[in-house]
DNA sequence: TGACAAGAACCGACCGGCCGGTACAGTAAA
DNA sequence: TTTACTGTACCGGCCGGTCGGTTCTTGTCA
């Protein structure tokens, strides 16, 4: 096995065991049985725990993040382009369908973005350092859209908003108020199922 | 000093160590520290560590849930009530104003709030039933409304989305864009800076 | 082709420190 | 006398990190 493999063994491995055990369980020990490698193993790929985790966060991190922007990349219509390649991206729009045509992120994918956001800041402030200047690009290029920035941005958090509530149980993904959420979101931003520059039934003008 | 006013002290002593060193220095030793009490004194309060957490969390989880549900009561306008009163609660209309008048929390309330259900979601996921229970009663009421129910847990959520940025630093409560937010979010569930029935610029019909 | 050096990839026992928790004797106030 | 602590000493476990060693892979040269 190749030594990058090994690497993104690892840091799924990590997210696994945060996710089924808690944030707490992500021990060096644990992550190394989880992956089926040795704790030395584990060492050899990232020397800390601090580097596991930031590698973790990394590799998750760079997933959503080139998916979000491919996305944006890909649209023809301007308008929401930013907020509707979130929701696209992270918001399956049914929660069975698992498409592999590489349209959509997989829940164990965008949570365990989340997760790894947050692991963290647990850890130690400075790691989320590399997300957070991520994130001021995103919000500044977003908000740099001089009619919809800050409704877009609003989108944003309502999405945050939701994986926090997941995080501390006050939702779950097979719940319908989940899809309902989405739903609303979509509408606000012209997002429809399968036609990306429709027109939302909902979304009258909000700005001004 | 009476046992209610160290237990007080102690919570807060834990929230402040977390915000200050990361939410890993809440060991029990830190936080007897920081709240200048034996680690004995705060074993004979919270008999284990998840009590402790547990017990943080339920001292600021009241105080909010108080400050919410009476700002609710005293609203004369049902529409957007619940929405409004959360922004009234948590935002501050200016960062500068410490309003002593019960009016809204303290930033210091607030953000202990989020601090303590993050470390409670940390430290173990039983520890949150309670602020889940409290959580799931909210949203329940608050979709009752049978027009604006989804429009005002969009609101909801964007506020905790904002707490997510907080957490993990991507925002702070200092930049313009904080406020920015706050005005467009009151704007849209109409709660003006004083007067909480005035009517909104901005929020057109944006239901159906 | 095959022997072999060399480094990359990986193993797992071990160590020191910290953390949650216990035990208990003492004390000041109500 | 009860309540509300203080202070100290201690324990067992876990966790991050080290280290000497092993196995796998790859390039080199006769």
């Amino acid at each position: 096995m190749s030594a990058n493999e090994t690497r993104s063994k690892i840091c799924e491995a990590a997210i696994r065991a945060a996710a089924r055990d808690g944030l707490l369980s992500m021990t060096l020990d644990n992550v190394a049985k989880e992956a089926g490698v040795s704790k030395g193993g584990v060492m050899y790929h990232f020397p800390s725990k601090d580097e596991l985790v930031s590698g973790v966060l990394e590799y998750f991190g760079n997933q959503v993040e080139q998916m979000v922007l491919q996305r944006i990349a890909d649209d023809p219509n301007p308008r929401f382009r930013w907020a509707r390649s979130m929701l696209t991206c992270l918001f399956p729009d049914s929660p069975s369908d698992n498409k592999t045509d590489g349209s959509a992120l997989s829940p164990e994918i965008v949570d365990g973005f989340m997760l790894a956001a947050i692991a963290a800041a647990v850890n130690s402030p400075g790691l989320i350092e590399p997300l957070r200047q991520v994130g001021l690009r995103l919000r500044q290029r977003l908000l740099s859209d001089p009619e919809d920035g800050l409704e877009q941005l609003l989108v944003w958090l309502a999405v945050d908003g939701l994986f926090l509530w997941q995080f501390v149980g006050l939702i779950r993904r097979d719940e319908p108020l989940y899809a309902e959420i989405g739903a609303v979101l979509r509408a606000k931003v012209g997002a429809a199922s399968n036609v990306p520059s429709g027109r939302s039934a909902i979304s009258g003008e909000v700005q001004r």
